[in-house]
DNA sequence: TTCTCCCGCCATGTT
DNA sequence: AACATGGCGGGAGAA
């Protein structure tokens, strides 16, 4: 072949979307690829325009026509899959946006980057071939390799080459997030943002304006103290880097999507198992926002769009789901992990987790097009996922490698979401979890100072796999009430029993809500100050619905009451009857 | 109307 | 200078 694009085959590049990446004459250092003979579909007419594989074409002028949201892609054996047959009905007039989403891009992304190292030694591949194969700009697979870098799926090698290392080790890069985040206080800083994001008025206040006086937000900032411990610069390696110079693209900084991808994964990982949820104002608030300089209140909506790009590569590789928790008549976005639990020597199978993810009922996909196509992609990776699995153990045979059975009892996560709906809080979680996470905090960091004073005297690994030990004899807790907020002039409450439990590494103990104690998280409640007397017993954040406790503090114990500090503010004219919703109801509602 | 997020411009880094 | 990378926000589709 002496040119690839004076060949027969040129017709299948896109030109346009390719024009200002991929120069003629761009020089190929692998062999270069071998499009199949004939991409296009058998039952569909030549299009000029969209010459390959588009299934419907594109309602938007756009110029570029750079997307080509084709439902073709190239199987394992090279050999063009098309999804012509099932979407012959489909109004060819009609391409959902959906069909082009960076998520189904992704999964796609695995196939051709499986195809492209199956057989290669040094796993290497080149993007442009696989932004050809896929048949899709590059610029949108650098969302994609920037979120496989930030995985350590791959790194770069050279100029457009990227190595293919996979997700195998994707439990111990969680492991390693979760230390990170421990050192970093992460779980404490993601508290007071929840803590705070209970005192905004999110509805009565529009983005951009003021909240109103009466939110509990200005108590709550102005009483939380800044510590250097929770300073918000990431801790990764800054130190070793120029500081860049003023600079609103931050290529290297806590933007990048790289570096956003792991922080959000460090801020789920946060939580104990079967609570790593965050939701999208917590999380863009933690991740996007300087709480110490910029406050509590969540973002603006555009300066979350990148978090979206990210979470819907997770999604699409089953690493988190996305689910609504509902409020009222307001739907709050929550990022639920689903990914592999933190483990030093697990192994992760993406491919599986595609697969499983793609085969649930309720993960169909919403128009034949895109179900053709993502019938393809389980039909694919199920290939894919067996000898990808089988290959990883004929290449790495090595003695720290788990066997065959105890990979396939862990690779598949078990749900987090199985009680899902259930009611739970977000503050009463927080407040539970602050509780457990302070003490293990500190149990960590004794740890790593104990680690790193006696190094040489321990050479046991860091994260050793360790055998559940008997919990020590506590008596577990009481349902924790939401700490009450901080407020200048009150006094402390007391402490509640603090869980001692010394449990090694980050275990972290299961955490099973308890219905009849939770409540929904309110993001969008004004503050009564009159209920905010020295001379009146103090309420709970629990109060915020339902049972009210307020603490009283003579005799020292939790006392019931009718009236709350808290009043949910409603959506239109306050005190209108809300729809009968279940508050706090999680719903799988995208 | 608000939420999502595709799309491509263009700044900056690299060759 | 040309190309590679990727931050960024406009604006359109979806809810």
């Amino acid at each position: 072949m002496t040119s690839l694009y004076g060949s027969p085959q040129a017709f299948f590049l896109n030109i346009e979307a390719n024009k200002e990446n991929i120069p003629p004459g761009t020089e190929l250092k692998k062999e270069p690829f071998v499009y199949p003979t004939e991409p296009r579909s058998a039952n569909r007419p030549a299009d000029p325009d969209h010459e390959n594989l588009m299934p419907s074409p594109a309602p938007r002028p756009s110029p570029a026509m750079s997307q080509l949201s084709d439902a073709s892609f190239l199987s394992q054996d090279g050999a063009t899959v098309t999804t012509s047959a099932d979407e012959a009905d489909d109004d060819p007039e009609v391409t959902s946006r959906k069909e082009k989403s960076l998520g189904l891009l992704c999964q796609r992304f695995l196939i051709a980057i499986n195809e492209e190292t199956v057989g290669s030694p040094t796993r290497e591949v080149h993007l442009e071939t696989v932004a050809r194969k896929m048949s899709v700009e590059k610029r949108r697979i650098y969302d994609i390799v920037n979120v496989m870098e930030a995985l350590d799926a791959m790194h770069k090698t050279n100029k457009s080459y990227y190595q293919w290392q996979g997700l195998e080790c994707l439990p111990k890069l969680m492991a390693d997030l979760q230390i990170e985040a421990m050192e970093e206080g992460l779980p404490e800083r993601v508290l007071r943002v929840e803590q705070a994001m209970c005192s905004f008025t999110e509805l009565a206040s529009p983005r951009g304006l003021k909240p109103f006086k009466d939110t509990v937000g200005s108590f709550v900032t102005t009483s939380t103290p800044t510590t250097p411990s929770t300073s918000f610069e990431p801790v990764v390696k800054t130190d070793s880097e120029k500081r860049s110079r003023v600079d609103s693209r931050d290529r290297q900084g806590r933007n990048s999507l790289a570096q956003l991808c792991r922080r959000f994964l460090m801020v789920l990982l946060s939580n104990p198992k079967n609570v790593r949820k965050v939701s999208l104002d917590v999380a863009s608030t933690v991740l996007i926002k300087d709480p110490e300089t910029e406050g509590f209140e969540p973002p603006s909506r555009s300066r979350c769009r990148r978090l979206y790009d990210i979470a819907n590569v997770l999604v699409a590789l089953g690493l988190i789901k996305k689910v609504h928790y509902l409020f009222g008549t307001k739907k709050i976005p929550l990022f639920v992990y689903c990914g592999p639990e933190p483990d030093e020597h697990a192994k992760f199978d993406v491919f599986q987790s595609v697969e499983r993810l793609l085969s649930s009922p309720q993960n169909v996909p919403q128009t034949p097009v895109i179900k053709a196509q993502t019938d393809k992609i389980v039909q694919q990776i199920a290939g894919f996922g067996k000898r990808t699995l089988s290959e990883q153990n004929l290449q790495k045979p090595s003695g720290n490698t788990p066997k065959m059975a105890k990979i396939k009892s862990e690779i598949i996560p078990s749900s987090p979401l199985a009680d899902e709906n259930k009611l739970f809080m977000f503050a009463e979680l927080a407040a539970a979890q602050k509780i457990r996470e302070d003490a293990i905090a500190q149990l960590s960091r004794t740890l790593i100072q104990n680690m790193q004073n006696s190094q040489s005297l321990a050479p046991a690994p860091v994260l050793a796999p360790v055998p559940a030990p008997e919990p020590p004899k506590v008596v577990p807790p009481p349902p924790l009430p939401m700490s009450p907020l901080r407020i200048h002039g009150f006094p402390q409450l007391p402490k509640l029993p603090v869980l001692p439990t010394a449990r090694p590494k980050f275990n972290f103990p299961d955490y099973t809500p308890n219905p009849t104690n939770i409540r929904p998280l309110v993001s969008q409640m004004t503050f009564r100050p009159d209920m905010f007397d020295d001379n009146k017993p103090k309420h709970l954040m629990s109060n915020i619905l339902g049972e009210s406790k307020k603490f009283n503090n003579q005799q020292n114990v939790f006392e019931h009451t009718t009236s709350s500090a808290f009043q949910v503010v409603k959506k239109g004219e306050m005190g209108a009857t809300r729809p009968k919703k279940i508050f706090g109801e999680i719903q799988n509602l995208q």
